[in-house]
DNA sequence: TTGCTGACCGACG
DNA sequence: CCGTCGGCCAGCA
């Protein structure tokens, strides 16, 4: 398995995100050392479909809490539905109190 | 091999 | 306040 490209590395940080949290694609790209280039994590998770395991990329939206990949969900507001499903309240593709949901991997996640 | 793209972020004017 | 630009790096034609 030899999975460690990038790309795996970002699916082992989304997929260990709580329910009911989020976090946004700096800090996970600051947490596995890309730091500034926040747009491979982005990118990974387009290419989640192509990992074996399941990416709850709903869990994951830009450092505004702007549902931005909403798109890439089908076209639909899925990822809002996902996301409300798991008790977060969302209004015009923004989520309320992303503060408080806020999950950030480098400091809550410790390897 | 080179070049373009991309679900971002931060700085600047 | 808001619009614009650069940077960063990995995958793909």
């Amino acid at each position: 398995m030899q999975d460690d490209s990038f790309f795996q590395r970002v699916y082992e940080v989304v997929v260990q995100i709580p329910p009911g949290r989020v976090t946004s694609y700096g800090a996970i790209a600051r947490y596995l050392g890309t730091g500034r280039s926040a747009r491979m994590v982005g990118w990974a998770m387009n290419a989640s479909h192509n990992s074996l395991m399941s990416i709850p990329a709903h869990r994951v939206v830009n450092r505004t809490g702007l549902l931005t990949g909403k798109h890439h969900f089908g076209g639909s507001d899925l990822m809002k539905q996902l996301l409300e499903n798991e008790g977060i309240k969302i209004i015009d593709d923004q989520i309320v109190d992303f503060d408080k949901i806020f999950w950030d991997p480098a400091k809550e996640l410790i390897l």
